[in-house]
DNA sequence: TTCTAGATTTAGACCCATCCAAAAAGATGC
DNA sequence: GCATCTTTTTGGATGGGTCTAAATCTAGAA
């Protein structure tokens, strides 16, 4: 069974053995075994065992590439983050990368490194790969122009995070203007009065969003206190932030962070300034990390699911790579306050009307 | 210059443009074209620029699915990791990235899950897909003829982090026993005996590794205390196993752990049972991710350089392409030591005889 | 038995670049 | 001006699938 490939195929070498060589083998056409191979219902049932016996003995590869080349796609598609090392980018790569993988695609990863000009290198890497699409989160300054660039280049994208444009496009996001609600209310559900924002920086969407929430939400309370510390949004950038902040007087009671990240700053500068997060300022982190759990507090934080954004972005996806000109959707997660030590209650989650895992609500445009 | 495509590309939208298009376009032939946009020295400057001007007029996308048809090499590479959402492999990947960016290439990622079912699937697909090599961080219970089969498959591979199967191979990692070494020389110089070492459970080579170092530095320094805690590598792993530990007579003074969440677990744990990391129990991790440095304390760490193992196994794999007999190289690159807080020393570096950057230790087999 | 709708199968063009051998054009020497 | 080298250019085959339209086969109807 394993012997008599030397008169069916050849000298050839395993990895060369194409279309042809099975259908010689299976005495039946190259289209036929190309039905097989696609899994068409206009095979007989017969024919179909026949060839798929001979696909396993000679040790057939498909070759996607050459059918990539006749035929109109690829199963591929093209991810570009700005900051893959950041945990929050991994867990949605996860997500993504669970997704495509249930409908047989794969994915190219990049990460521009918040560089435009990375971003735009790679994208015209995709094009010539041609994906069926691609996943961005835009690079901080990435011109407008870029999604209609995409568009005439007949790429389907979908943005992330971040959007850039006019709508409507396809977008897959947290609601962060939401979340900084949830943290308004809690904070001023437990008393404080003085809450600030720490961290944020340039002109994104998700940035802006975050502001918004946090401006709307001071403006329900009716609170007049209102500090917005701009800022990058890493460790050490919360860290010198809540030390400037602190001078300040009066005093925030209240931080909320734009990420973990700047919280985990924010309550070790506490700690230098010899106060304690949780008791003499409380603090609200978002995204809600893996670490945030077990941090010295652990840290309360707006949980914006970057496995399930991921998930969805990618399903976004292959849904508009299936119907390209159907209506563009915006899947917006809602987000989740979890409550632990930092800032002063006690540890437990906030009911909320949303089932275990936050599910899309969905709209489209 | 915009409106002529009317007569040389009729009725073509502009994603097909064909090298047939800049040939006739530009007065010559097809096989030209091709040569001047790989470059060819053999084409005349004329007729190079000639052709040059026309791709541009006429927004000309290379094929590169086309190309690799015909052609040998796709310029992909596959990436199998598995766990995305751990931030060192973030930071890997980035390396990688980076390295493979300057050759033009790009890479399809996967996260196995650490299953090799995953795994098995996603070179598969990387197989049909026709990537030029793989870069493998083995699933744990991954079969040893694995590489087998690649080389059966024809596929470079190199394998990170962890190597399964026979020498030779190609690999890139950090050197784990040295790392333990440096650790435990390190606690035994600020006077400690009772050393345990905590966490790493299967078979891989990165964690027996670890045991190995663990065991010979506590034979050369002569220290009858030996205390090897299994168990998992995440931060509620460190948890539990430091209660178990701590609850131990006589108790270690000390302990390195598998990686720097399992520190992180350990440290709390130190705190949940009133005890003070780096006072009571002094703790070391592995890996350094960047949380580390702003802890509580800051936790001494093993450095074991991410970014650089990303960047020498992309090197690596480029290397085996180009040039798939040369003979199988290992890229092992020496850890350093990173003092902090958490083993009761002040925070400074341990002077190192390798320079700021871990250089390359190179061998080859 | 002949005819026809429906089920299967197939030939051959096609996708778009690369490869190779051979032709064409240019340069040089006598 | 002619033969000989180089330097450039090129036609046509090739890689391995998919697509379309047409050919073939089947079973039930007439």
């Amino acid at each position: 069974m394993t012997q008599d490939t030397a008169r069916t195929s050849p000298r050839r070498d395993s990895s060369s053995i194409t279309l042809q060589d099975i259908a010689a083998h299976s005495g039946v056409s190259r289209s036929t075994v190309s039905l097989v191979l696609r899994e068409s219902p206009l095979v007989a049932e017969r024919t179909r065992l026949k060839v798929q016996r001979a696909i396993k003995e000679l040790g057939y590869v498909y070759n996607r590439g050459a059918a990539a080349l006749r035929g109109s796609r690829t199963s591929t598609l093209g991810v570009v983050v700005y900051d893959i090392a950041n945990p929050f980018f991994g867990a949605m790569v996860a997500g993504i990368d669970a997704a495509l993988n249930k409908e047989g695609y794969v994915s190219f990863l990049a990460n521009s490194e918040d560089s435009p000009e990375r971003q735009q290198r790679f994208l015209e890497r995709m094009r010539e790969h041609s994906v069926d699409g691609i996943l961005l989160c835009p690079a901080e300054g990435t011109p407008p122009s870029l999604i209609d660039t995409l568009a005439e280049w007949q790429l389907p994208c979908v943005q992330v995070l971040r959007h850039i444009g006019a709508p409507p496009f396809d977008y897959a996001s947290s609601d962060f203007v939401l979340g900084v609600h949830q943290a308004v209310d809690h904070l001023v559900a437990l008393g404080h009065r003085r809450i600030a924002f720490l961290g944020g920086n340039a002109e994104h969407s998700a940035t802006q969003e975050r502001w918004q929430g946090y401006t709307e939400a001071l403006a329900h309370h009716g609170l007049d206190y209102q500090r917005l510390v701009r800022g990058n949004v890493t460790r050490s950038a919360g860290l010198e932030l809540i030390e400037t902040l602190m001078r300040e007087t009066p005093r925030p009671t209240a931080v909320i962070c734009h990420n973990d990240l700047v919280a985990f700053g924010a309550m070790l500068g506490l700690k230098r300034l010899g106060l304690t997060p949780g008791q003499d300022c409380a603090v609200i982190g978002t995204d809600d990390v893996e670490e945030a759990t077990l941090g010295d507090p652990a840290l309360t934080s707006v949980a914006t699911h970057p496995y399930a954004i991921g998930e969805e972005a990618a399903r976004l996806a292959l849904r508009r790579i299936a119907d390209p000109d159907g209506a563009r959707e915006q899947v917006v997660l809602a987000p989740r306050l979890q409550v632990r030590e930092s800032c002063g209650s006690s540890s437990t989650e906030i009911p909320a009307t949303s089932p275990a895992t936050a599910g899309p609500s969905l709209s489209s445009a």
